[in-house]
DNA sequence: TCTGGGGTCCTAGGACCC
DNA sequence: TCTGGGGTCCTAGGACCC
């Protein structure tokens, strides 16, 4: 029997994700080193990390590293529906579950324990159904906050379970690298070393007002509050999209301005559609899993294009621009687009060019209600009035991020209906 | 180590407003 | 007219994650 409020949040991970699908559907790949993906590894299955092999690392080292690996291209819509089929098995498990990525998810299971058992049982339970179902392998970390759960599954690799007992997340956590801890990547790491820092025990005895002076506000105190085994988060099912973005190598040789033209134009035109296209149906990106109200929902608007260049001597900038209304308009997108490259080509002739990408934020829903609200008293009340009108059509309905229009017009601000 | 592609969040400065 | 404080939005860059 377990109390509630101790462990309750679940990390689920599936191992080596793309490598697990291609072994799992070709049997001659099972036991012997995958590597997905030919320029650079995707996804490396554990035979293959065995010998050094690593997500991110280019193909030719990959292959000097364990020549016997067996590379093969990434087959993205059979990732997407083996992802969409251990996410069912998820909301099977719970309703409240928070995507992180195609092959990661939190879940509450705190007030599960009447009918579903222990977390231990709940995790175990999951695990297997997960290997029944779905044929693929998956860590499980549960513990009292959603940091402690995600670094055990973590702990528990390949294909374990781990349960972090509350009295002693402290001797579970604090030996760990600093590297662990979420948001420290290289950088960050790098300067904490310089002050001597290298466990987490090491950033626990450091006071907040020294982390922040090393890393910022946000980083010091987040930082702070996890060594010291605090993290309020809660599980979010109502996570959406901020942004969408696609992007291209374009190798070392020169490009004229038309072709640069032409891969705008398609990019544009790809995430144009991927925009009005009703959520969690395109193929290679499984939306419905960081926004539950993906399959009732409409298409979406945006404000922001960015756009992304890397130089030849992969230097890296970006331009945007915000257009004054939202939208999901190709050709109003494109025209956005052109001006923000046309200006970075003098940059891109004088440096060369290796990257092209443009990204779409600043998103919205298309089926928002704009409302319209002057700067004064009255705002709250119309609010209210507004909300209650919409609740009363749709069940129910939230707020979106206001919007000025103008000098003192007034706000504009989206409500949300929330199909039901 | 000669470097993919998709994202998230934070910071900092300038413009502008009250 | 000058000065100050507080706030939002936009832009650009950077760190980090899978």
């Amino acid at each position: 029997m377990f109390v509630r409020g101790l462990a309750t949040i679940l990390h689920a991970d599936l191992d080596s994700f793309y490598a697990s699908v291609e072994q799992r559907d070709d049997p001659r790949l099972r036991g012997r080193p995958v590597v997905v993906g030919g320029g650079v590894v995707l996804a490396a299955s554990y035979e293959a990390r065995a010998h050094g092999v690593r997500t991110a690392m280019n193909g030719r080292q990959a292959r000097a590293l364990c020549p016997q690996a067996i590379v093969v291209p990434p087959r993205m819509a059979a990732y997407s529906e083996a992802s969409r089929r251990v996410f069912a098995l998820f909301r099977d498990t719970t309703p409240e579950v928070e995507g992180l990525s195609i092959d990661e998810a939190f879940l509450e299971i705190g007030g599960l324990a009447r009918i579903a058992g222990t977390p231990r049982e709940i995790a175990a339970r999951l695990r297997e159904r997960v290997a029944r179902e779905a044929g693929l392998p998956i860590s499980v970390g549960v513990a009292r906050t959603k940091f402690l759960a995600k670094v055990a599954s973590g702990a528990s690799k390949p294909d374990g379970l781990l349960v972090v007992d509350p009295a002693r997340e402290r001797e579970f956590l604090h030996p760990l690298p600093v590297r662990s801890l979420w948001g420290v990547g290289a950088v960050t790491a790098g300067r904490l070393h310089e002050v001597g820092v290298r466990t987490v025990a090491d950033v626990a005895a450091l006071g907040e007002a020294a982390l922040v002076s090393y890393l910022g506000p946000a980083a010091g105190r987040h930082l702070h509050a996890l060594a010291h085994l605090r993290d309020p988060r809660p599980v979010d099912t109502h996570r959406t999209r901020r942004s969408i973005g696609s992007q291209r190598a374009l190798g070392r040789r020169p490009r004229t301005d038309a072709e640069l033209d032409g891969i705008l134009a398609s990019t544009v035109d790809r995430l144009a559609r991927r925009l009005r296209a009703p959520r969690g149906s395109d193929r290679d990106e499984p939306d419905e899993t960081l926004d539950p109200l993906g399959a009732a929902g409409g298409g979406r608007v945006c404000r922001t294009v960015v756009l992304r260049v890397r130089f030849g001597d992969y230097a890296r900038i970006t331009r945007s621009h915000t257009l004054p209304v939202a939208t999901a308009h190709t050709p109003t997108i494109l025209s956005a687009a052109r001006r923000l490259l046309r200006d970075a080509l003098p940059d891109i002739h004088a440096r060369g060019i290796t990257l092209l990408g443009l990204s779409l934020t600043n998103l919205d829903r298309d089926d928002a209600l704009q409302l319209e609200l002057p700067l004064d008293a009255h705002a709250g009340p119309a609010l209210d009035t507004a909300l209650d009108a919409v609740r009363s059509r749709f069940g129910s309905a939230s707020v979106g991020r206001a919007s000025r229009l103008g000098h003192d017009e007034g706000l504009q601000v989206p409500l949300l209906p929330e199909h039901e």
